[in-house]
RNA sequence: GGGUGUUUAGCUCAGUUGGUUUAGAGCGCUACCUUGACAGGGUAGAGGUCGGGGGUUCGAAUCCCUCAACACCCACCA
């Protein structure tokens, strides 16, 4: 027997990956087969696998296995993100390390360096992914800036053009100076922050008074136009009307008087300016104030910045400070802690900056995915609970910033002409739009030239949220038979943290495009924290290295470690331990396989009744949990799916089943239980493939030749079948027994087999309790035979002993079951106390009383048997 | 500041519309057993006033109120 004693998985691994490959197994074509599709969430093209990934990407995969198994038409389509700003920052310091600038380059020099870098690392993770035994549809991977992909988005923009439903605007966006690009909300965190609250003077003009203004700001003072008071502040309504004169700028600029005013924050006066501030540009617009922007792209202070042009704007703001405090204008600083707006990527901190940008009106066409999620259950949430943030983002809904300043992208499709670019026109190419243009402007001597693209691309997003479209080119080509066979497709795996940038809007798109919901069930993991808590993350440094645990564990075991505490919607803490776990758990199956591998067979014997019992008995016991299993998977529980499994193939399987089994040393077992074990071991491959797929298959093929046709990833899923509960149950109780009995093995210096026969033999002449399994019978009898009794076992919540000739401690046994009665007593006490009650009685449904009633005689007949064992001792 | 969610054994979590739960699982722990499938395996056991307080009910981990801690989301007050 050359088998290993432990279950080697590198190995194994990279052979029947390839096979599978080799043999096709995974990729998939319309056919009559009811489909059953799965897209994944594009990672970034540029990424490594972490834990994240492995967590849903695992889960994806355990679905499409079963699915396969089951006989639908499984496609898993997987692809990468080209995730514009992560990706652009990236070759942007990469060049920095060589030397060059991205401001030095041309935008065809620039993406060019960053096509080479996505095809230079582009892909490791989808390699990666198939280390995991990730069974996805390879042929059809698909990158979000593929032509067909990108031809899709600039299809989609125009397409929301020509409704009137993206549209241009002059708006307060966040500016990440650092990559001097926009940031959408969502990619904007904020940091609470030690900062200082300044309190400056601002004099009144033509006059001594100074009127004193708060602001954590300072160098903002120089784009002020207006300071505002409440009117209905008393301290100030001597000054309504007036001018101040700005600090350092020596503006004049007016008084303003508006409610939004906090007469209770800092001094009760607001300086105003609107160019670096959300709420100031609002006040701005309402009292028609001048706007004065004073940074460049870069966050230097520009033209409008005096003596401190040029300076980086926190430079600027102590020169500032110290220019104010010299003269006097700064009355004092107080310690303020607030937040700051930080670039997710970058880190810099956001600028609110007006400019130019594309958005596009969401509250109309949010409307079919708030009710296909909140009301028709078209989609599903698991867990149900994310209805409510759903809820609450979607009916507050804001239009969506959909350009960014950057290079890395589709660039938007605007074509700007006229005087001073004062027109445009959206079309798929410049020969479109040239003519386009000319019919806009009436002037049919425009030329090519005289169009200028917009220089700005779109947001990652706005690529993403066509996805389970775009991949089935069902953009383009709406009718074509693959986008009609796969979509709307059957789940979605991905985090919560990504409900709103990208599941929420999918399903948007996929109701104004394809008039269908993208996906009928939205699983959400948790996130993977690590031991403290902290959410794993690159940025962070903190996730283990996916591939390492691979190589130490196997990826199965893995496999098995991620889920086995991970409920759908709950963080999962991970913990290297439960890969540890997951690594016994393939060694336990792996050597049940060596065992049933290395017994003796003999072809004449007949199969012993004991066996043909055990088999029943895990027959009967193997429908019912595959009917658990397949509830479990119906309700997206996969955890609680594999633990069933674990406790099927550990506890019953080996520790139960091959125990009887199996026979003694140097004994040879018949054929048919051989066989029948087999079988039943094939059983329980077919159940783990899924989760563990690299061993079940390994296994499989070692239990039998099989053609390539017959390999356990295209093999079937157990039917689940009605089974005999009263097998189970007897079981249950010889279980019981011999769990009893079995403590006295170290005296008796018998086996597991022998015991089991020992009862089955048992001639006790007045047998109170028999229980039939199959031809196995045991015979318990109480003990007021002459044999001492030797151990006690309990059947339900009846104790009872067994016969043995040798004695027990009698001082220990009257102490065990004086506890046992007052125990038993005291709970017939509380049950005949529920039963006492009128009004449990009169209202309680008879079910619930005739179950109470069961307990108390239960109960009863417990304490008559405990006495009396108790006055025989 | 607004919202959502979480709080059950040492750890990670189940507990499905209040009633077969005198609260369960896995891991860990303790004791004993076992060296011919399994540097492991088996059996048994300990361990929880279900975050605190109040309420509804014949009956609450489960429903309501309140307080606390934590997490996340949204907005962002100079």
């Amino acid at each position: 027997m050359e088998i290993p004693s432990k279950f080697v998985s590198q190995n194994v691994e990279d052979k029947w990956y390839s096979y599978w490959m080799e043999k096709d197994f995974f990729s998939s074509l319309p056919d009559d087969r009811e489909p059953y599709t799965i897209v994944i969430p594009p990672p970034n093209v540029t990424g490594v696998l972490h834990m994240g990934h492995m967590l849903n990407n695992t889960l994806q995969d355990i679905i499409i296995r079963r699915a396969r198994m089951m006989g639908y038409n499984a496609c898993w389509v997987p692809g990468t993100d080209h995730a514009s700003i992560a990706t652009e920052a990236k070759v942007v310091a990469k060049l920095k390390e060589q030397g060059i600038e991205k401001s030095s380059l041309s935008r065809e020099d620039f993406l060019k360096h960053a096509w080479d870098w996505t095809h230079e690392y582009g892909g490791i993770i989808l390699e990666q992914l198939k280390k995991l035994g990730c069974s996805c549809d390879w042929s059809r991977t698909k990158f979000t800036l593929d032509e067909n992909m990108s031809a899709s988005v600039i299809d989609t923009f125009i397409r929301l053009h020509n409704k009137g439903l993206i549209y241009r605007g002059y708006r307060m966006v966040n500016w990440d100076p650092e990559a001097k690009t926009t940031l959408s909300d969502e990619e904007v965190i904020y940091e609470e922050r030690d900062g200082q609250l300044y309190h400056i003077a601002y004099s009144v003009l033509d006059s001594d008074e100074k009127v004193i203004v708060a602001t954590t700001r300072p160098e903002t003072l120089l784009g002020d136009t207006a300071v505002c008071i409440h009117p209905k502040d008393k301290r100030y309504f001597h000054l309504k009307g007036k001018q101040l004169v700005v600090p350092l700028a020596q503006r004049k600029i007016p008084i303003i008087e508006d409610d939004y005013v906090d007469i209770e924050f800092g001094t009760g006066c607001l300086k105003v300016t609107p160019a670096h501030d959300v709420n100031d540009k609002a006040l701005g617009e309402k009292h028609q104030l001048e706007v004065i922007d004073i940074f460049n792209e870069d966050a230097t202070l520009n033209h409008h910045g005096l003596e401190f042009e040029g300076m980086d704007r926190f430079e600027a703001r102590k020169k500032i400070v110290k220019a104010l405090e010299l003269s006097g204008e700064l009355i004092k600083k107080e310690n303020h802690r607030h937040k700051v707006g930080t670039s997710e990527r970058t880190k810099a901190v956001i600028e609110p900056r007006l400019s130019d940008q594309w958005f596009l009106k969401m509250e109309d066409l949010a409307q079919p995915a708030i009710k296909s999620v909140l009301q028709s259950d078209e989609i599903q949430l698991v867990p149900e609970k994310f209805k409510n943030t759903y809820r609450h983002w979607m009916e507050n809904i804001r239009d969506w910033n959909i350009s960014r300043q950057l290079w890395w992208g589709q660039q938007i499709p605007a074509y700007y002409f006229g005087k001073d670019n004062s027109q445009y026109v959206v079309a798929k190419d410049k020969a479109t739009a040239l003519e386009l243009a000319k019919g806009a402007s009436g002037n049919s001597n425009l030329q090519t030239s005289d169009l200028r693209q917009d220089e700005d691309v779109l947001d990652t997003w706005f690529s993403s949220w066509l996805w389970p479209i775009s991949i089935f080119n069902g953009v383009l080509e709406p009718d074509n038979p693959d986008v009609n066979y796969y979509y709307p497709t059957q789940d979605l795996v991905t985090g919560p943290d990504i409900l709103f940038f990208w599941v929420a809007r999918m399903i948007i798109s996929g109701y104004e495009l394809r008039q269908e919901k993208p996906f009928s069930n939205v699983y959400l993991t948790g996130l993977v924290r690590d031991k403290q808590g902290k959410k794993m993350s690159k940025q962070l440094g903190n996730s283990p290295d996916a591939l390492a645990l691979i190589d130490q564990y196997g990826a199965d075991a893995v496999r098995v470690g991620l889920m086995l505490s991970s409920a759908a919607g709950n963080d999962l803490l991970f913990d290297e331990s439960l890969c540890q776990q997951g690594k016994n758990f393939a060694n336990k199956i792996w050597n049940a396989y060596r065992l049933v591998e290395g017994w003796k067979v003999v072809e004449t014997s007949e199969m012993p009744p004991l066996n043909k019992a055990a088999i029943d008995w895990y027959n009967n016991l193997f429908q019912q949990v595959v009917n658990t299993i397949d509830d479990h998977f119906s309700k997206y529980r996969i955890s609680d799916a594999l633990m069933t499994l674990y406790k099927l193939i550990w506890d019953d399987f080996c520790s139960w089943f091959l125990e009887m089994i199996k026979p003694n040393y140097e004994e040879s077992i018949d054929k048919a239980t051989v066989i029948a074990v087999k079988t039943l071991f094939e059983n329980n491959l077919r159940l783990l493939h899924p989760f563990m797929p690299f061993l079940s298959e390994e296994l499989w093929h070692h239990i039998a030749k099989r053609e390539a046709s017959e390999a356990l990833v295209v093999s079937d899923w157990p039917k689940a079948l009605s089974w005999d509960q009263q097998y189970i149950n007897d079981f249950d109780i010889i279980k019981q027994i011999i769990g009893g009995i079995r403590n006295f093995r170290k005296e008796k210096n018998i086996g597991f087999k022998e015991q089991l026969t020992l009862i089955s033999e048992s001639s006790i002449p007045h047998p109170e309790v028999v229980v039939k399994l199959g031809q196995l019978v045991a015979v318990i009898d109480q003990v007021e035979e002459e044999g001492q009794p030797l151990g006690s076992f309990r059947v339900g919540q009846s104790e009872f002993f067994i016969p043995i000739n040798e004695a027990v401690d009698p001082v220990e046994e009257r102490k065990k079951l004086t506890q046992e009665l007052e125990y038993a007593k005291g709970f017939l006490k509380s049950v005949e106390k529920k039963l006492s009650n009128e009004r449990f009685v009169s209202n309680a449904p008879e079910k619930v009383i005739e179950l109470e009633r069961k307990k108390a005689a239960d109960a009863q007949d417990k304490i008559d048997l405990l006495e009396k064992s108790l006055s025989q001792l």
